[in-house]
DNA sequence: GGTGAAAACAATCGGCT
DNA sequence: AGCCGATTGTTTTCACC
């Protein structure tokens, strides 16, 4: 049961668009019955879609960053996220705990780039950056352990 | 032409399944014109593969955190990413500039596996960790700006 | 969870602009 | 070069068991 929804998962984390005949031959169920569990995972959010996967070099957006941001005044409203959303260079946005309250990770053409996108982020959030530049990506992406 | 294409990417970084058939619909062009653009984009390298987007709670990966480590003796061969390869809660290693020389992303279900994840770091690498762990994540992998 | 038929789709080819 | 349209075999979907 939950056995075969995990290989399922695994199956697709792997090849997003693999055919619901090759799913049925891994898993060793019917076509149906595969179609009907992967619409379940789908129903209940378990999988909350299908993306492709791009080369940031290829597509122009060579440069990778993380920027910690504290505010400037802690005694405001955070509402960093909902002021940064529109930032379309910010691919995460996560809510830590630590000296920082949010860790932005962002992708940039240029260094250039990068400084406008600082500035940007420092006056549409009234916060302090902290940003560590990437240098290369030895991985990224793996699938988690099913 | 290079528009089409990356109105392509586009549409396909939303939905990683939508068939030729729709993406020929967007598009306006042929079927087979479509076909034969993407299967050039994922010979290129532009597009690396398609996945399953996952809800980590769902599938037991309630915690994440970033985990920024440095090597305990700065004069060994930086070898860290092959050590660290194997730890399947790595998500992701980026070599960065700054203080430390790598941020990690793990995924683990509690922080009791997180305590034994960072040891297993430590010692598989002779490094130092400073993790800092995420309370809330409210956007992530957002698809980049074409 | 399975089956079978209808509809939709993927993948190739030769020819066209 | 790149694009189109038809063909062929496969895949997806749906109603039903």
């Amino acid at each position: 049961m939950e056995e075969i929804d995990r290989q399922i998962l695994g199956l697709l984390a792997g090849d997003g668009r693999m055919s619901f005949t090759d799913l049925a031959r891994e898993t060793g169920l019917s076509v149906s019955a595969v179609h009907q569990r992967v619409r379940r995972l789908q129903k209940r959010g378990v999988v909350k879609g299908f993306t492709a996967l791009l080369d940031n070099e290829a597509i122009g957006l060579a440069l990778t960053a993380f920027v910690s941001i504290k505010p400037i005044d802690p005694a405001a409203p955070d509402d960093a996220p909902q002021r940064l959303a529109g930032i379309e260079a910010i691919e995460a946005c996560h809510s830590v705990a630590g000296e920082e309250s949010y860790i932005l990770k962002v992708r940039v053409a240029s260094p250039n780039d990068l400084e406008n996108l600082l500035q940007q982020i420092r006056a549409q959030a009234n916060v302090a950056t902290r940003t560590t530049v990437v240098l290369s990506t030895p991985w990224e992406g793996r699938r988690p352990p099913l």
